[in-house]
RNA sequence: GAGGAUGUAGCUCAGUCGGUAGAGCAACGGCCUUUUAAGCCGUGGGUCCAGGGUUCGAGCCCCUGCAUCCUCACCA
């Protein structure tokens, strides 16, 4: 019995004729190599500049390349676009002017089609830039049709699972990571201004630390080894210290084996850096230098063309279906504060938007401490052990068989971490939980610790670097009661040994590059910022 | 882990009271030399997430499971 063939079986199977079609013709459906090819960014540029009026076709010829995006054909004229990494242009197809070789072969191509164009930069009776074809060649034929034209891709399940979709259906997603890869060059530029060498330390690592996490495991066949993926790459970017590498960073995926949701993925990107003979304070200085750096490469620019965009769209609104959709539309989009953020900017602020609340990045960040925000918004002092405990109990948190300085910050996150939305530095931590940290020379409870959040969202975390190997041990040698499982609290003694040879007091820093780009891109989940999030993979192994 | 939402054609989505499965886009055939989500005429395309139950009859009601998203918890 033959199964029978499903919608999108017969769909290839069409998409297969028209293919061989191709190939009967002596040409090859997968192309080659096609040089000379400009981008529609480029062709935009030069057409601007010939100053066309509408229904003129300069003498200029050109060649750009790209998948077909929009196809209409009029008998013996067509009209395409076709878009290309950097955006998109209009061609059009005349069989007067093509020849009916030329003409058959266009007949072919369907949506979803990379072809190669050389033709003359004109302009047509509407005022649009177009490129009329005079020649046309096929680089790749494709046998699956893109998304619908208007909506694009919008099943997230779909989108993650085949981003290669994605990123050619839903033009904002690309424009995303390319601000995310603007983001990583401004912040490793900015290192490598400040004298720091960038390194790489290992991912396989034999004892992991430097965070509370746990970790994925694997195995090397040949030692006979189990290994952990790193969880940080603190331990060993300080041995460097130690080496003398006295300004060090890695941009460092790490691994940690726990719950997925918008703000975690079980790998994901962090910059970590040390500067020998800073302190904490200096990181602070870091972040914000870092932070702009990022900003003036991506929101600075992106904001502006955002509200501009905004600001067309709600016009045509208003003009097609009225004033309340208008104003529907300006309040889903939030654009007041877009606006708002684009005049900061022009005022010389670094203003971003995320999630509809503007944030002010402009240095200096405001600096809060640690116990003042516990007293201000959990009302309770951070010595009070009593009022703590009460308070803990009041918000349901489990206070058993947990140290101290675990419950207080345990407290911190269940009421001061809401309201961190302005991009803050809480500073002075309570020690206990901070084994890697140098202590305050004036208070012991207290650890030279500070973390950066913004959007409520912990962006980054650095501290004054513990380099006493003896209260290094110390610390790695029990267990914080209270941390469960992950803990960081894991003896390396070779990193100990490390710090026995000397390491000098140094500043230490590790910035989420992933949330990073959420803030600055306004992506309000980490799986849209991150190529292929991690998924369940489907059953049947196919889509 | 808890709660909520979603799952129907390749894509985007309707589906009323439980009574033969719908549209647009895409595709196929025809017409069409200035389209702007092109248009007009016609054609084909369905494991209604999976399994069970109630019913004369289930896309719709009930149960179980799966997947995804969101919120909370966890993840300093």
């Amino acid at each position: 019995m033959k199964p029978k063939k499903t919608e999108q079986q017969l769909l290839m199977d069409q998409r297969r004729i028209k293919r061989d079609a191709v190939a009967s013709m002596g040409l090859d459906p997968y192309g080659g190599r096609y040089e000379n090819v400009v981008s529609t960014q480029g062709v935009r540029s030069v057409g601007e500049s010939l100053g066309l009026g509408p229904g003129e076709r300069s003498s200029s010829s050109v060649r750009i390349a790209g998948r077909i995006m929009l196809h209409r054909v009029m008998g013996k004229l067509a009209f395409f676009r076709v878009r290309d990494g950097e955006g998109q242009m209009q061609i059009g197809l005349s069989r007067a002017d093509m020849g009916d070789d030329q003409w058959a072969l266009v007949k072919t191509l369907l949506l979803g089609d990379i072809i190669g164009v050389e033709g003359t930069i004109g302009k047509t009776k509407t005022d649009e830039l177009t490129v009329w074809a005079t020649q046309v060649t096929v680089l790749s034929k494709a046998l699956r049709s893109p998304p619908e034209k208007w909506h694009g891709l919008s099943d997230v399940d779909l989108r993650y699972r085949m981003r290669y979709v994605d990123l050619f259906a839903n033009p904002k997603v690309r424009d995303v990571f390319r601000l995310r890869s603007s983001i990583v060059h401004a912040v490793r530029q900015y290192l490598v201004n400040e004298h720091y060498f960038e390194v790489e330390t290992p991912v396989l690592q034999p004892i992991y630390g430097g965070a509370a996490a746990r970790p994925f495991t694997t195995h090397h066949n040949t030692l006979d080894l189990d290994l952990f993926l790193r969880i940080s790459p603190e331990l060993y970017l300080k041995r460097l210290l130690v080496g003398g590498m006295d300004r060090v960073f890695e941009i460092s995926r790490n691994f940690r084996n726990e719950g997925i949701s918008t703000k975690h993925n079980p790998e994901f990107t962090m910059v970590e850096l040390y500067e020998a003979y800073a302190d904490y304070n200096v990181m602070m200085d870091r972040v914000e230098g870092m932070v702009s750096a990022a900003f003036a490469v991506s929101t600075k620019s992106a904001v502006p063309l955002r509200a501009a965009w905004l600001e067309d769209e709600i016009r045509r609104i208003k003009e097609d279906k009225g004033e309340p959709e208008a104003q529907e539309f300006a309040d889903e989009h939030h654009v007041e504060v877009y606006i708002e953020a684009r005049d900061a900017i022009k005022a010389g602020r670094q203003v971003g938007v995320f999630n509809g609340v503007a944030l002010d990045f402009t240095p200096p960040w405001s600096r809060k401490k640690y116990a003042d925000l516990l007293q201000e918004y959990a009302g309770v002092s951070i010595t009070d052990r009593a009022a703590v405990h009460a308070k803990a109990k009041a918000l349901g948190i489990v206070v058993a068989n947990k140290a101290d300085a675990v419950v207080i910050n345990d407290v911190f996150e269940a009421t001061v971490e809401r309201h961190l939305i302005q991009p803050t530095f809480v500073y002075d931590y309570p020690a206990a939980i901070c084994p890697l940290t140098r202590r305050d020379p004036e208070d012991a409870a207290v650890a030279l610790r500070f973390e950066a959040f913004a959007a409520t969202m912990e962006l980054g975390n650095a501290y004054s670097e513990l380099n006493d190997p003896d209260i290094q041990r110390e610390n790695l040698s029990h267990k914080i009661t209270g941390e469960g499982d992950e803990t960081m609290a894991i003896m390396d003694e070779d990193f100990v040994m490390a710090l026995e040879y000397g390491m000098p007091p140094a500043g230490g820093l590790g910035v989420g590059i992933d949330r990073l780009v959420m803030l600055l891109t306004d992506c309000p989940s980490i799986r849209d910022v991150i190529l292929f999030p991690l998924q369940r993979p489907l059953a049947s192994g196919g889509s």
